[in-house]
DNA sequence: TGTGTTAGTCCGGAATCTGGACTCACTGTA
DNA sequence: TACAGTGAGTCCAGATTCCGGACTAACACA
């Protein structure tokens, strides 16, 4: 009888974060997305790469393309062989991928510094922030606050 | 003889993305620093907002404690209470989770609209965006080229 | 014929995750 | 004094996932 009241809040949060990463939070996921955004895009590469046992790999790329992440190509007729190549759902997955990179590289890089520079084409190395599109102040903790929340 | 001809990049990328997921890419791991993020840094608070089973909570506090993510404080004396609060390598985790919940906003949210609403302090709803902080352009695939890799 | 390449599958053991029951030390209420 | 919470966990056994390595199929190249 008292199960709605008792349950209030009681129930996970509706949440777009955990959304997301019910698709791409799965061991090796998000690195078969860096290889691909790196030109990866074959399997034995992806799998070389990223060091996910192979039949991890297959099941991940299975998913990614069932979500509509990736996209699943022949680019060979006689052997048949395929590759995978980004949609536009995954190229949006880019500013993830950098703020995990940029988190990795301040916290966890060590003396021997970031493995990987980019070099954007402005012609600086590229060092992604987060701002507000609307007043293009960067994106600091504690100065956005919940309004609608389901 | 040859296995160091034969293993040049047969080896996993030394790669940012693939450190931090080493940390933080445990199921229940972001979302557990979400709920921080969100004001709730209470055990049974984080394990009823999450769904996480309880001790794969505990599990990940643990860890997150032990990386220098969240700082584990005791607020109560006399029953002894402990939450959980953010350390500054936490915060920089503030634009993961946003760049997750911007592309699930988009992807997944469906006819019902984003679940949670942030407003920026200039007064608009929060639309985080990736841009490069030399030239302030936003940041889109294949601007931006590897420059050095390890 | 024999070696190599590429995209996988198959398998059994190991590690992890899961829900649910339980604990311990209180507090606040009847 | 008894008795129902509260809050931060622990314990457990079963289910699920991950793991490395061997294997396959269909070719190409020498």
């Amino acid at each position: 009888m008292l199960a709605a009241m008792v349950s209030v809040s009681a129930r996970p949060r509706e949440c777009s974060v955990a959304r997301t990463l019910e698709i791409v939070g799965e061991k090796w996921a998000l690195l078969a997305v860096r290889e691909v955004f790196l030109g990866n895009g074959r399997f034995d590469e992806m799998v070389r790469r990223t060091g996910a046992p192979r039949d991890t790999m297959a099941a991940r790329l299975r998913a990614l393309v069932g979500t509509g992440i990736l996209e699943r190509r022949q680019y060979s007729e006689h052997p048949a062989r395929f590759d995978y190549h980004l949609t536009e759902a995954g190229r949006d997955l880019y500013p993830v991928i950098l703020t995990l990179m940029r988190w990795g590289d301040k916290y966890l890089a060590g003396h021997a510094g970031a493995p990987l520079v980019l070099e954007h084409r402005c012609g600086h190395r590229l060092s992604a922030e987060l701002v507000c599109q609307a007043c293009g102040e960067p994106v600091v903790v504690g100065q956005a606050r919940p309004v609608r929340s389901r």
